[in-house]
DNA sequence: TAGTCGAAAGAGAACGATCGTTGTCGTTTA
DNA sequence: TAAACGACAACGATCGTTCTCTTTCGACTA
């Protein structure tokens, strides 16, 4: 019989995940120590340790958590937008992402973690499936704009899908590296470079 | 007076870097120890801290030939190729980027330095004047095809270096973490989406 | 309902391991 | 032969983790 309830526990793990966040934003993964998350969530080594067995567990969870994060914003913004223009689409994913970015430091998080991926196999795997499955995912509302002759239709879907995913991975490297206002004309671009009139192919 | 050559000197150092390249490229600049490079190069501590102040100088030397790799690669592409179509100059670049990932592992590399440029003020400067650098004189480049109708006239200029830039941005990352096959067609796309003939806007 | 008991939560000192670095001493070469 | 090179042991610091002890709170009992 617990003394607490899983509700509890729960909110627990995720303030210490809260603190932690704010830890690796400001320092990184690795250059935060322990001793620097107990600090900043205000705990002691054994408060931690009750909710997570270890550093690379915490690590995974946020990494996880801010996959999840970007995937679920990439998805919601394409697919309702599969009327709009492509540019407009890309535009309002941008948008999104800036936004969040602005509030909890997302970029900086995802940027952190892609270096995660070359290394640890649990990361990586996570990563390989969210690519490969937007990848996919990507490719059928590419492929409905090929069909509306917004996009050119001799590459296949699932290429223009890549080159889409590239231009978001590249556009959150420079939102972590330059700062949002580095960035603020790139919706601008999308838009002008994908409008709903026909292009050339 | 020296015992050996300065030739000699600036040879032990570029050994010596070649080893820890390739020692980071398998387990990351935080994961390898000291010791780990010592057993790579061959070589005894006292021989490495004669060449290097320590850690951060190895990495920091690592880090910013890699940068002038990248912006090398990129400048000379896109500017021999003026001439041609805005997507062929891109797939050229990003087909050279894969050449050289392919011997050295470029991409690995690369994906690490952004993360180490975001804690390390030294890497962070070198990466903002590559960044800006690069976007300034692709600027150029674009308002170019802008001119000859292939790109559209209404953005800035530098907004669309910005997307540019993140279309090689995300490649590599794709490329270090997906791997040079799965995104083989990223060429052909980006051909396709920018070809000779032009475009709407 | 008040009191008691047991288990979970939390604090904090401390430990073992590892890492980056240094210092010493032999070796090599201009 | 003097000075740089290089090997190697070892050191101090730091880090992740553990262990012990106290505190807290829910459940059961009278």
């Amino acid at each position: 019989m617990p003394r607490t309830s899983e509700r509890y526990r729960d909110a627990r793990r995720e303030y210490i995940l809260d603190a932690a966040r704010r830890a690796f934003a400001r320092n990184g993964f690795h250059a935060t120590s322990m001793h620097d998350l107990f600090a900043e969530a205000g705990l002691s080594s054994g408060a931690v340790y009750r909710y997570f067995a270890g550093k690379d567990e915490v690590v995974v969870a946020i990494v996880e958590d801010n996959i999840r994060q970007i995937g679920a914003m990439i998805r919601a913004v394409t697919e309702e937008r599969a009327d709009g223009s492509f540019g407009a689409a890309l535009a309002a994913a941008v948008e999104t992402i800036q936004a969040k970015h602005r509030e909890n430091g997302l970029a900086g998080i995802g940027v952190q973690a892609w270096t995660e991926a070359l290394r640890d196999p649990r990361i990586g795997a996570a990563f390989e499936e969210l690519l490969t499955g937007l990848r996919s995912e990507l490719a059928e509302v590419v492929a409905h704009y090929q069909r509306t002759n917004t996009l050119p239709p001799g590459p296949s879907a699932e290429s223009l899908a890549s080159v889409t995913i590239a231009i978001l991975v590249g556009y959150i490297q420079q939102l972590a590296l330059l700062g949002p206002d580095a960035v603020a004309d790139v919706p601008d671009a999308l838009r002008a470079l994908w409008p709903s009139s026909a292009v050339a192919g």
